[in-house]
This record gives structure tokens, sequence and C-alpha cells, in this order.
DNA sequence: CACCAGGCAAGTA
DNA sequence: TACTTGCATGGT
């Protein structure tokens, strides 16, 4: 039973590796960008965060004390390629101001806090929600949290591997479950199920037949 | 042309 | 509590 299904949770993540290969995520060279990167891909398609990251870096922008300092509409600009401008620079800038008073600027402090603590302080962020949370507990700080998002739900939900109902935090205490505790699986495994979404599990035209998780259980997509 | 993208908060009933 | 809507650019 448990013990079954956590083999299927392994069975898809092995199935995913050996088609797909390594992902090699987060694209960022800093914990910072990854931070920014974080925020700007709230629904929104990485090409155009890459845009706006672009044009912080070509100012030489990309930089905690020149990031919370720069006025709104400024940092709203240089955002503005990744869309929803306006308001992903307030959260970006609340973000920057968490960490400016509750670790005195310094994103190793708030990697180096415990995770009970520094998730429910990211949570406490306007505009930082659970994904945008662990994605930078995971990818930035290397915690092990695994990290949902609507692909996740949308493949393991139409493989019959969760209930459809499932929310963030159901499906998150699922994989944690029932899943080694190490960063770098969920770091990779997170990944393939973006590949194999975007690729072979779109909302309106899936191609389940070529998809390398057919079969992988009883009821397929 | 329609639809979608590595969410989240605020508004409504 | 349980939906719905606004936010916005750019790729397919």
């Amino acid at each position: 039973m448990s013990k079954e299904k956590n083999d299927a949770f392994l069975k898809v993540y092995d199935r995913l590796y050996e088609f797909f290969g390594p992902q090699k995520w987060w694209p960022g060279e800093t914990a910072l960008e990854m931070m920014v990167g974080a925020v700007l891909t709230q629904n929104t398609n990485w090409v155009n965060v890459e845009k706006a990251i672009g044009n912080l870096k070509g100012a030489g922008l990309l930089s905690f004390s020149l990031l919370l300092h720069l006025p709104l509409d400024d940092l709203a600009e240089y955002l503005r390629p990744s869309g929803y401008y306006n308001i992903k620079a307030k959260r970006l800038k609340n973000l920057l101001q968490m960490i400016e008073d509750r670790y005195e600027g310094e994103l190793e402090r708030l990697f180096d806090d415990t995770l009970e603590s520094s998730r429910s302080n990211l949570l406490s962020v306007k505009g930082v929600g659970p994904e945008t949370a662990d994605s930078i507990l995971l990818y930035a700080a290397h915690q092990p949290v695994f990290v949902i998002d609507t692909y996740t739900h949308r493949v393991f939900s139409r493989h019959q591997l969760v209930p459809e109902e499932s929310d963030y935090h159901s499906l998150q205490e699922e994989f944690m479950g029932r899943l080694p505790e190490d960063a770098s699986l969920f770091n990779e495994y997170h990944a393939l199920i973006v590949a194999v979404a975007k690729e072979f599990c779109k909302k309106k035209k899936p191609r389940c037949k070529e998809c390398p998780l057919q079969g992988v259980e009883e009821e397929n997509c």
C-alpha cells in the first residue's frame, strides 16, 4: 500500500531521470539571483524572467542593498518584461525588507536559520506564498523541502497518483513522506516534473502516448 | 487568433 | 468558507 506508493513515486522519478537526464536547476548564479527569480517567475514563463534579471544585471543592480534602496517605480521598470511588474516590484521589496529587518540583510543568516522559522518568515512576506518560499529554501538555501507547483498537481493527479482535490500542503506531505529527505533529489525531481509537464502534460494538448510516464500505474492520462 | 506561463492576494457572496 | 478576479508581458 504505502510501500507500493513509495515505489511508484521513485519509479516516476527514475523514468523521468532516464528520459530527460539531469536538469541543472536552478538557473541563476547566486542565491540572490535565484531568490529574485523565484518572485519573478510567479505565473510567468522563465524566458521573460531572464529578461528582467538581465535588465538588473545590465544596470549593475543585482545586489541586496542596491535593490533594497532602489525606488519602487525604478525597480518596476527593470522588471517590466517579466509581467505583473508593479506587483512584483512591491513583492520583491517586501522580501528584501524582511531580510533586512530580521536577518540584518544577510541571506546567509536566513539560510542558516532553522527551516521552521526561515520558512515562516518567508511566508509572512506579502507576495511570498508556499511555492515561492519553498523554491527559495530548496534552490537558494539547499534545504530539503519539496516544491509543489501547478505542474506537479497536474501530472500526478492525471496519473492517479494523488487525488485531484489535493492542495499544496497535502501534496508536499505526500512527496516528503514518501521520498528520502534529500535536497538534491527534491531539486532534480521538481525540475523533472516541470520538464515532463511542459513537453507531454500540457493543459490543452497532452501527448500521453509518447509520455515517458505511460503505464507507470494502472490508470493513465 | 486564443491560450498559456515554475502564484498570490484581495474581493465577493 | 469557497469561488472569482486582478495583475501584464511575451512566446507558441
